[in-house]
Parts: structure tokens; sequence; C-alpha cells
RNA sequence: GGGCGGUUAGCUCAGCUGGUCAGAGCGCCUGCCUUACAAGCAGGAGGUCGCUGGUUCGAGCCCAGCACCGCCCACCA
């Protein structure tokens, strides 16, 4: 930059009042797309490198607060690498999200007044897949709005070709090792997606029903058996009555029959300790393919399984003339009108319990057995249980390596098969001629056995199978990709704990299976953020707040910051307050630095070695601190206190105390250097976080032949103090304090100059006209004082200029709040236990505290 | 039914291994257009840290019990 066109730009620059987060952003996005600097060469290997992975939003989405809150977290730790010097990949991509986006597909047809079995399967493929083009894109494009630093030059999505290859790689493999299989087994049917969805998918909601008392008959005339249910229309499908072997009043039951009203099926009665004797009327009702428990008993007892609930969620025709197709809860008034009309029912009562309802639709599951494909999940959880118990992989908070354990230790088969469209088809084929089953990565021509043609099993994969591979799937695997080397395991996954079981454990599953290795080494569990009310951030609720409003309204730094401020281990409310308050830090930090640039011009490039003046001296320190306060809080991922100290920096010591002590100075050339030179580590710190406003500053300071701050690396510093210079500023910032509430209950204002004496150690030299310049003092008089201010090391005295009646009062209750703090000091400093049992340095403090007390009480005479 | 979090100023939240830990931001009150920022600056008021016991010389901080609030897991019809 030449100097007319600098000249020109401090112009410029002079004229910008307020930071203009939308003037500026879209810009800075493009030049950073451009640099390149996103984008890494696959160089080296993990353990030198930074990457994380991204959790793949979905396809169907807008970018919520979720989203805002786990890339500004992301991001943080990817800039905040990236200026570390480490080679820094943030990788990057879009989930198909089978079920969810499937749903939204199907819902704009049926608005179209169509649907997708109108369609037909390839049809709705096609549709979906330019859904894809459209909708994809968006939430792409919002990333960018936040400023996350992803690598959106080498996007992925887990339908692309080569990421398909590898789900159906993996599913094929896990198959030949014998994890996976199919069977005829009780699943969570979803009649609202017609699918079977996995346990996880499934969430209880509190239902009151009613319990039904039911007398089944005994076969032999002698008597009956009572049952209960909440669910009789199931019992057209029993196969048999249980009670518990030990329930003396059941005994002689056992072995002989009952006869199923309605149905007239003979029913053995059987003994089994799943029974519980005490429950309703300890007799059970077994129905196998209907209830999950029941399935259990029936596998036991190798009881016959009846199915009357079909897949659609009406009555089959198995269930009789009577009830066939009609929904359960019509068949289930007309079992219960018909077993009234037969003097059956033996009671009925109130009866609240769970009962299991569609995450996806919302719809009550209807458990059914169903021949699905089914993944055994215990022997790969070991090795994932181990790494997690060995540290390899580390939670944060820590508490959820427990949460995460327990699931694990009980871990059961997932099914993996969902009869949905939208995602990865089972690379399973059947022939339909001789019953051969393959499964193979490509399919076979004919059929081995009889040369017969072969037929693609119909179903998908549940979408979180693909998601599992995420980590490794996207740097190219199977390959040895240099990418995977580079990148490989990923040094943490940032996600809220909701996915925990869903797909972080997963991924650690796979990871170990697939590359030997755990997929990244830290978890850290965010914050779910909730409405302001507490309920949680729904669309439908209409309690959901945009980030991009957010983002229009305050800029992409301020709700960056305000994320991460708000961000905690627990659960919070939104607080607009936190945005602002980052919005009101991003203006005050580009205004600190045009008072800087403007203030030090074109001077100010040669820096002192070491300067001399002692808030100099003190704002080198303090950076240092703060410098290394920075790093511990990103290391231990305490983002809000990341956000705090930032904030505390700019604000209360850069802002609030450097510049004001420094103001008249400029033109020193040490102080140029120095404003300089703490404007440039000011803006590299506060990079992470707000990377927007001080990317717009970093061009007034850079040197010649630096580039853009993003890529600028910066070695860290030891740990620079300056304990001197500390107590010294400290002490002037203190005694400034007190002068000024002195001046608020006097009424004297703030702007009036005062004629004053320091009667205090500690203010020699620098220190007092430091004190003098920024308390607005008059120092060197030699009258008599008509007030004193109690300051560190002794008082000040006000020669003039006061109302004396107000000091007065002032000195009346300065002197009862001493007298008070010393009474209460004394009665512990006397208390034998008290001197005999704190460790030494507390007592020591406490004397200390007393003896300054009792020195400010006796200055205030 | 089991487990995990939470309960601190009017509001949203910090308070690490018990001893300047009673804090921040917002809101409120007062005063200031002080050579960056009035969407700013300076100063101030506000809390018996959910309740009850206990441990300790000393407890928001540890222990026990209780009361609410939230979340997760769970196959009692």
């Amino acid at each position: 930059m030449n100097a007319m066109a600098q000249a020109a730009d401090l112009d410029e620059l002079r004229e910008r009042k307020r930071f203009d987060p939308g003037a500026v952003e879209p810009l800075l996005m493009r030049r950073w797309l451009e640099s390149g600097l996103f984008h890494p060469q696959p160089e080296g290997d993990a353990s030198e490198n930074y990457s994380i992975a991204i959790p793949p939003p979905n396809i169907t989405g807008a970018l919520h607060m979720g989203h805002a809150l786990n890339g500004a977290i992301q991001d943080t730790l990817i800039r905040f690498h990236r200026m570390g010097g480490r080679r820094t990949r943030w990788i990057f991509g879009t989930d198909h999200a089978s079920i969810a986006t499937q749903r939204q597909v199907e819902k704009e047809l049926v608005s179209l007044g169509t649907s997708r079995e109108e369609l037909g399967r390839e049809a709705f493929l096609e549709r979906t897949w330019s859904w894809r083009e459209r909708y994809g894109a968006t939430i792409v494009e919002q990333y960018k709005r936040l400023g996350a630093s992803c690598d959106y030059a080498d996007e992925r999505f887990t339908m692309d070709g080569a990421y398909a290859d590898a789900v159906a790689r993996v599913f094929v493999e896990l198959y030949d090792r014998g994890y996976i299989h199919r069977d005829h087994y009780m699943v969570n049917w979803d009649p609202g997606s017609r699918s079977a969805i996995s346990d996880l998918e499934v969430e209880e909601r509190e239902a009151t029903d009613t319990l039904y008392r039911i007398a089944y008959p005994l076969a032999d005339g002698a008597g009956e058996v009572v049952v209960a249910t909440v669910r009789p229309e199931t019992m057209l499908a029993d196969s048999a009555v249980a009670v518990n072997p030990d329930d003396e009043r059941y005994r002689q039951l056992v072995g002989r029959e009952a006869i199923l009203p309605l149905v007239g099926r003979r029913l053995p009665v059987i003994a089994d300790d799943y029974v519980k004797a005490d429950f309703g009327s300890g007799a059970l009702k077994v129905t196998p393919g209907h209830d999950p428990n029941d399935f259990e008993i029936g596998r036991r007892h190798s009881l016959p399984q009846h199915s009357v609930i079909g897949e659609d969620g009406r009555m089959t025709a198995e269930a009789g003339e009577a009830f066939a197709g009609l929904t359960v809860l019509e068949a289930r008034a007309a079992v219960v009108a018909a077993l009234e009309r037969d003097g059956l029912l033996r009671g009925s009562e109130p009866y609240t319990h769970s009962v299991p309802y569609s995450h996806r639709s919302g719809e009550r599951i209807e458990p059914l057995i169903s021949l699905q494909w089914f993944m055994r999940m215990d022997e790969l959880a070991k090795p994932a249980v181990d790494a997690v118990r060995d540290g390899r992989v580390q939670f944060h908070p820590q508490r959820w390596s427990a949460v995460y354990l327990d699931w694990m230790e009980k871990i059961r088969p997932w099914c993996v098969s969902r009869q949905l469209w939208w995602g990865h088809r089972l690379p399973v084929y059947y022939c339909d001629a001789c019953e051969e089953t393959y499964v193979a990565r490509e399919r076979p021509a004919r059929c081995g056995a009889c040369d017969g043609p072969l037929r693609q099993d119909e179903d998908v994969l549940d979408t979180w199978f693909s998601s599992a591979l995420w980590p490794f799937a996207t740097l190219g695997w199977p390959e040895r990709t240099a990418a995977l080397r580079a990148f490989y395991p990923t040094d943490v996954v940032v996600t809220a704990r909701e996915i925990i079981f869903l797909w972080v454990a997963r991924m650690i599953m796979m990871g170990l299976e697939f590359v030997g290795e755990v997929p990244f080494a830290d978890v850290y569990v965010h914050a779910v953020i909730q409405a302001a009310d507490g309920r949680r951030m729904s669309k439908s609720l209409g309690t959901g707040i945009d980030p991009l409003v957010e983002i229009e309204r305050s800029g992409a730094d301020a709700v960056r910051f305000g994320m991460l401020a708000m961000s905690s281990t627990q659960d919070v409310r939104y607080s607009v307050e936190k945005i602002e308050q980052g919005e009101r830090l991003a203006n005050k930090l580009f205004n600190a630095a045009r008072f800087v640039i403007l203030g030090i011009g074109e001077r100010g490039g040669v820096a002192a070695a070491r300067p001399t003046a002692v808030e100099d001296r003190w704002i080198l320190s303090r950076l240092s601190r703060f410098e290394h306060e920075l790093a511990e809080r990103i290391a231990a991922y305490d983002f809000p206190r990341v956000a705090l100290a930032l904030y505390d920096f700019v604000y209360g010591e850069l802002c609030d105390w450097y510049i004001e002590l420094v103001k008249g100075r400029l033109g020193d050339a040490d102080l140029d250097a120095t404003l300089r030179h703490v404007l440039r580590e000011t803006l590299m710190l506060a990079h992470p976080v707000m990377p927007f406003v001080t990317e717009e500053l970093w061009r007034y300071v850079r040197e010649d032949g630096e580039g853009l701050l993003a890529g600028v690396t910066r070695a860290r510093s030891e740990l620079a103090l300056d304990e001197e210079a500390e107590a010294s500023v400290s002490r002037v910032i203190v005694a400034t304090q007190a002068i000024r509430n002195w001046r608020e209950q006097v009424a004297v204002k703030p702007g009036v100059s005062l004629a004053a004496r320091i009667e205090a150690v500690g203010y020699e030299g620098d220190d007092g006209a430091l004190l003098g310049r920024i308390a607005r003092l008059q120092l060197g008089g030699d009258g008599e004082a008509v007030a004193q201010i109690a300051i560190p090391g002794g008082t000040l005295a006000i020669l003039d200029g006061v109302d004396l009646g107000a000091h007065a009062q002032r000195q009346q209750r300065e002197r009862a709040r001493l007298v008070a703090e010393i009474e209460r000091l004394r009665a512990k400093l006397s208390n034998d236990a008290f001197v005999n049992n704190a460790p030494a340095p507390v007592v020591e403090r406490e004397r200390a505290k007393l003896a300054r007390l009792e020195a400010e009480l006796a200055d205030l005479g």
C-alpha cells in the first residue's frame, strides 16, 4: 500500500465511527475463500496437524441456533490452531438425512396433490436429488455468513459416489465378519414413516389409557382366568396366558388351556418369571406379534406369532372379519364392545404409563414383527468402551463419559434397514428362483447358483449408518489417501448431547473397526440453547430464533461472541444481551483501533526494545497474561471464559485504562510502537472469536508482506510478567477509582481539576504524575488539606474546591464502614481456634488487612 | 423405576482443589457531548448464595435429608 493510498484510507477510517459488520463481512469472507487458507494441502500426519470433522448439517435445514453455537465453537478452535501454526482442516459437508429429507419431500408432494407412491421410486429420487441441489447449498452459504472457516473447497455429501462406496463396503465387510444379519424380529414400526426405526428414534411420552380386565374362560370349563391389558385389540393375536411360576393362585392353571374370547383359539397357560404376580390380575396375555416383552416370552416358549396389525396401522385380515381394516383405536373400541356384549369384561380403570412415539413422525409406535437387517453391537462396543476408559477419547465435560459407557455396556442390536427410498440402498441381492442371497459392493450379474436374475433389496440404511463413517469416509477411505494420513484421527468432535449415542458412539466404534484408530481425541459436548422462556427452541413452537436475523442485526462477530459467552456446560436460555455485548465489543475494538491507527498515523513502525513508561510496561504484562489465559481456556474448552477474558482485556484493560492513561502522550516513539504492538497482538488474539472486525482492522497495522490475519501464524510466547509495573498501575487504578467515587459523593464534577497532594507511598516519580493525569489532579500544592481520600499506601489530600459538608458526610459513612470491618477482623483474629488452625498465610493476610484498615481509619482522623 | 444436571442480585448466568468469592452482562439510579466509541464514558444501589441439619477455626463451595425445575436411560401388561 503506497503512502497516498494509505492517507486516503486513514481519512476514510476517520469517518467510520461505528463498526458496520454488514458492509465488510461478505467482502472479507470472499477474500478468505480466495486465499485458499481454508483448504490445506494434505501433508504430514494427523499428530502434527489439527482437524475437526463438522457434524454434517442436514440438507433439509436452515441454520439454527444449535448450528450457530456449534459452528462458533469449532471455528474458534480451528482459527486458533491455524494461527498457532498447525496445518488445519475443518472437514465440511452435508448429510443426506434419509428419513428427515424424505419426509420433507413427501410433504411437498402432498401439497402438490401427489405422493411418492404415485411418482414411483425413480422419479421420487430424482426429485429428492434436485431438492438437495436447491437446499443443500443454502446451509453452506449460511455457514459462510457465520464466518466459519470450513474447507468448502472439499465439500462432502454422504451420498456422493465415493462416500456411498465406502458405506457399501462397510456394510459388506460387517456382513462378512458376521455382525450384520437379516431376521424376523420385533421392531419399532413407525406408521407415520411406514418404516422401522431404531430404539434411539423412539421417545416415550406419558399417556393415560384404560386398563381393562378381561376374562378368558378355561378350556375345561372350570372357570376363567382374568388378564389385564391397555391394548385389548392385540388380544386377537394372543398366543398364551402367562403367570409367575411362584404364584400360588395360578399354579394349578399352568399346563392347562384357556379359550381366547372373540377368536376361540386355545391358549396354553404358561409360567414365566417375567410376569409380576402383583400387577393387574397377575395373569398376562401373551402377544408375541405386538409386544416386545411378549415377543421374548414367545421365543422362550416357542409360541406362535400372530399379526393382526399391519404396517399401515390398521387391523389385518388375520384380525377377523369384524375388525379387519379398522384403525387400532377403532379396533380397540370394537373389541371392548364385543367383550362387553359377551359379558367377559371384568373391569376397567384409568392407567397412566409411558407410551412409545416416533421421534420422526410423531405417531405412536406400533411394535411389529418384521423382516429387517440388524447389526450386532456388543463386540464392536468393547474396544470403543476401552478407548474411553483408557482416555484415548475424552469427554468434556467428563460426566458424559459415564453416560456413554453406561449405554455402550448394555448396547443392543441396531436395526439398520429402513423402508424408505432416499438413502443408501442395501447392497443386498436376492435370487427369487433359488432363494440365494448376495451381499456385495458390486451387483452380481446373475445368480451364481441357478443363473437366475437378481433383485436388489428395496430398503435403505439408517441415516446414522453412513454418518458413523464421517471422520474417515470424508478423507477418502478406504484408500490410504494423503488426506486420511494428514487428518485422521481428528482432534475433537463438537456436538450437543442428543447425538452422543446416535452419532458419537457409532463413530468411535466404526473408526476403531475400520481404521484401527479412534476418530477423535476429544468430545466436547456443548449446551443446548433454549428459548428465552426456557422452552426448547423450535420452529413449530414458534420459539425459534434465526441466527441469520441476529447476524443481520448485530454482525457475525457479535453472534459468535454471544454464542460462546452464552455457552455453558449446562443448558442455557437464549439471551440477546450476550449478542449485544458482543456487538459492543466489536465496536469497542474497532474504535480503540481507530484511535490507535489515527493517533499514530504513519509513524509507529519502529518498536523500542523495551518501553520504559510504567503504563506501557503494564499493558505488555497484562497482554501476556491475557494471551496465556486465552490459550488455557481454549485448551480446556471453556468457551464462556474465552469470551469473558477477551471482553475483560479489551474493555477493562486496553480501553478503560491503557488508552486513557496514554492520551496526551501520542507522538512519543515508545508509546506509538507499544500501541501498535498491543493492537496487533490484540487483533491476533481476538481473531478466532471475532474474525471479521479483526481482519478488517488488520490491514491498517500489518507489516509489508503479511497477508490476511486469518493466515498469520504466531508462535506462543513465554509468560512475560512485569510485577512491578502491575503493582504500580494497579495502585493508580485503585486510587483513581477512590477519587472518582469521592467526587461523585461530594458532588465535585469529574471535569473539575482539583489541587491535591499525595500523602502516600508508592507514587514516586511517574506513578504520581500518572495518577494526576488520569484522576485530574493538580499536584504539588502545599496548602492545608481540606479533605482526605484514602488511597492505596496512604491518603490523598485535597487542597480546595470542596463542599465540606458533603465531604464530612462521606467521611462519616466511610469511617463507619471501616469500624465495622475492623471489628469483624479483630474478632476473627482474637479467636484462638482460627489463629491456631488456619494456615499461616491466611492468618497473615487477615492481619495485613487489619493493619491496612486501621491505617486508613487513622488517616481519616 | 434408575441416573445426571440445576436452584447465587429484578433478568440471564460466572464462582476452579472450602479462607479478599459474594461477581459479570443486561436492567435500574446519578453525573458527564472528557482530543476512539453518546448504540459512549464515569460513579452507585441491589443478594441471610432453594430449605433443614451436619463436618470444620472457617462453607454458595464438603456430607446427609427435603423441596421444586430440566434432561437422559428403562420391556412391568
